[in-house]
DNA sequence: AACTCATCCAACCGCCTTCCA
DNA sequence: TTGGAAGGCGGTTGGATGAGT
């Protein structure tokens, strides 16, 4: 059987690779300023390129494209970009969506060059945190730690940390296209606190989460969700479905917990 | 100066999803 | 409902560049 490959850009006839000559930037950009950036096919023959529409989406995408922010990526963006990572896995262009101006090329080599390497495992950051007990340092601050909430294992629950969580992360474009009613409103803050005997979900502005007796993240979530009785589950305005779902089983640390799929699709379709 | 090695990043590749006739 | 076209995504590659010897 012949593998069908490219049958979305097949080759057009004496095809250039590699790196673009400022000659074609200038006909591409050009061409798209005119026509807009949708039939990439017939694009190449129309602009006077002999490049494959495939490689002049590409250029267009990640290097021509009006807003493209060049330069390095600050340190809030590559804490944005961990925080992210450790939620949702490589998903370049969702992490991208949420860094105005960055391509998901640009996070994607980001992160294989600089970022893999930072990036703690909860284990690995619970050694650390340890370590700064004992020797009575101040606690982490959220900027210098990849936390991922599935790993969670709190070691000292009077330690104040950040989840990895926050409003920021969701502003989707994408409207919560939901049933009435499941529209639950709560916006995640993203951060679980741990101090003195109490422990604090940060819910929101209007709806802060105290819980008295010592728990865990999940705890307070999985509390949460039972006294809100359908109320409640992640705010459907800030994040599309699929990163909803995602989101809240990975943060309830129940990816093999089918029951608990079962459930939390029970709120969200 | 010449060579090797490591790093960076633009571009490529193949697969998957969505759109539409 | 179906199949091809188009668009999008994430993994990988390879050339350019700089540092080290």
């Amino acid at each position: 059987m012949v593998k069908k490959t490219e049958s979305n850009f097949p080759p057009e006839k004496k095809v250039i690779r590699g790196a673009w000559t400022a000659e074609e930037d200038r006909k591409l950009a050009e061409y798209v300023k005119i026509h807009g950036d949708k039939k990439w096919r017939s694009l190449p023959a129309n602009a006077g390129l002999n490049r494959c529409g495939k490689s002049c989406r590409l250029r267009w995408m990640n290097y021509l494209r009006p807003g493209i922010k060049r330069g390095n990526i600050s340190e809030d963006e590559e804490d944005l970009i961990i925080r992210l990572h450790n939620l949702i896995g490589n998903r370049w262009s969702l992490i991208a969506g949420r860094l105005p101006g960055r391509t998901d090329n640009e996070i994607k080599n980001h992160w294989n060059i600089h970022l893999s390497k930072k990036s703690l495992t909860m284990n690995e950051l619970n050694l650390k945190l340890n370590h700064k007990v004992e020797t009575n340092v101040d606690c982490p601050s959220p900027s210098s730690s990849a936390i991922s909430a599935p790993d969670m294992n709190w070691a000292y629950p009077d330690l104040k940390l950040e989840v990895g969580l926050d409003d920021s992360l969701f502003e989707s474009e994408k409207p919560w296209s939901g049933p009435p009613g499941k529209d639950l409103g709560l916006e995640i803050d993203g951060f679980l606190e741990f101090s003195g005997g109490s422990n604090e979900f940060g819910m929101g502005d209007n709806n802060s989460y105290q819980m008295e007796e010592e728990g865990t993240f999940q705890d307070c979530l999985n509390e949460k969700l039972q006294e809100s009785n359908g109320g409640f589950v992640l705010d459907r305005e800030m994040m599309d479905s699929e990163l909803d779902f995602d989101s809240l089983v990975r943060l309830l640390d129940h990816e093999n917990d089918d029951s608990f799929h079962s459930f939390c699709l029970e709120y969200i379709t």
